[in-house]
DNA sequence: CGGTTTTGACCGGCGC
DNA sequence: GCGCCGGTCAAAACCG
């Protein structure tokens, strides 16, 4: 790493008189002794903020992504809404599903459908017994994966634990339950089938609320940052089983908590030219010579748009 | 050993 | 009433 890569920095280290008053007021700020060799260290704390500042455009940059994702996203959903479904409309559908199916198909997205949606699928199902369909919300996922995984799993970031299994009639793929064990008493159920017309293409049926936060969110807010876990379910672009944090954050978090340390005045050399050129030294090598943050980068775009994040369907 | 998965049995709704 | 069907149960197997 090099302060000569940001063009607004002098050479400040080959001159012998002294610095510019930019320059003393970060020193001052800092609370360093002027001298050549923390003039150094000062032109690296301002390289550190010029990559803290590109991380956090960076940053800016996805969540922007993330966003006109979103807003295609609800785009699809509501064309999809609008046409009428193969599933209900080719092959045979008892009453029961049917009612379901109608009920779904009202539905646009998870948060939309939280209230009126159950209550028309309550006039069907007035006479049923179970308390949990009355009040339950239903909702479609579509998941592109692996047509060669046979595992039926969605990743979505809940806890499940599968309770049975059954091949149904309209379709040779078996179909598996799924219930939430994350929290015992969390009544939601999920149904994970492939699609008939494309075998790559997992459908899952979401039945109920959970009525606990998403295990994302509270391992972010417990502590244990697993970076990028920007979004709840049913975005699955972080929390896979990787658990990785990415240099990104790692590098961020480990500057502002340095920082924190040298305002304090504390006695650790932390505000030490020596100390920050490790710093940036280690931010630089993390950025472009880990391929883990590559990786985790990509599959945070990637997984958004196409393999792991889910198409909410109706 | 406790939690999860598997899988056949069972149950209830629905159509005939 | 009977059979079909989807959904659920629960015992056994499996796994970390």
């Amino acid at each position: 790493m090099d302060a000569s890569l940001d063009p607004n920095i002098k050479p400040i280290w080959f001159l012998d008189e002294a610095p510019k008053k930019e320059l003393e007021r970060n020193f001052v700020e800092l609370g360093l002794n002027i001298s050549v060799k923390e003039e150094k260290g000062n032109s690296l704390v301002e390289e550190l903020n010029r990559v803290s500042a590109e991380n956090k455009r960076l940053t800016e940059m996805l969540a922007v992504m993330c966003e006109n994702y979103n807003a295609l996203r609800s785009q699809v959903m509501n064309y999809m809404a609008k046409i009428p479904q193969k599933e209900t409309n080719n092959t045979y559908v008892s009453k029961k599903r049917k009612a379901e199916s109608l009920s779904n198909c009202s539905k646009n997205n998870k948060e939309a459908n939280a209230n009126s949606d159950s209550i028309s699928t309550d006039d069907d199902s007035m006479k049923k017994t179970r308390a949990e369909t009355i009040k339950s919300k239903i909702s479609r996922v579509y998941v592109r994966t692996d047509p060669s995984d046979t595992s039926l799993v969605v990743k979505d970031g809940y806890q499940w634990r599968k309770y049975g299994q059954k091949v149904t009639r309209d379709n040779p793929s078996p179909r598996a339950y799924f219930k939430c064990s994350f929290a015992p008493s969390c009544p939601v159920k999920k149904k994970v089938q492939r699609s008939l017309e494309d075998q790559s293409v997992l459908v899952s049926t979401y039945e109920g609320e959970h009525n606990h936060p998403h295990p994302s969110k509270l391992e972010a807010t417990s502590g244990s940052n697993r970076g990028m876990t920007m979004s709840p379910a049913p975005c699955s672009v972080s929390h896979s089983s990787s658990g990785r944090t990415s240099a990104l954050e790692v590098a961020k978090s480990k500057s502002t908590n340095d920082a924190k340390v040298s305002n304090n005045g504390s006695e650790q050399k932390i505000d030490s030219p020596e100390f920050q050129q490790f710093l940036v030294e280690q931010m630089a090598s993390s950025l472009t010579k880990d391929p883990s943050f590559k990786a985790a980068l990509a599959a945070a775009i990637s997984g958004r748009i196409l393999h792991d994040n889910p198409i909410e369907k109706l």
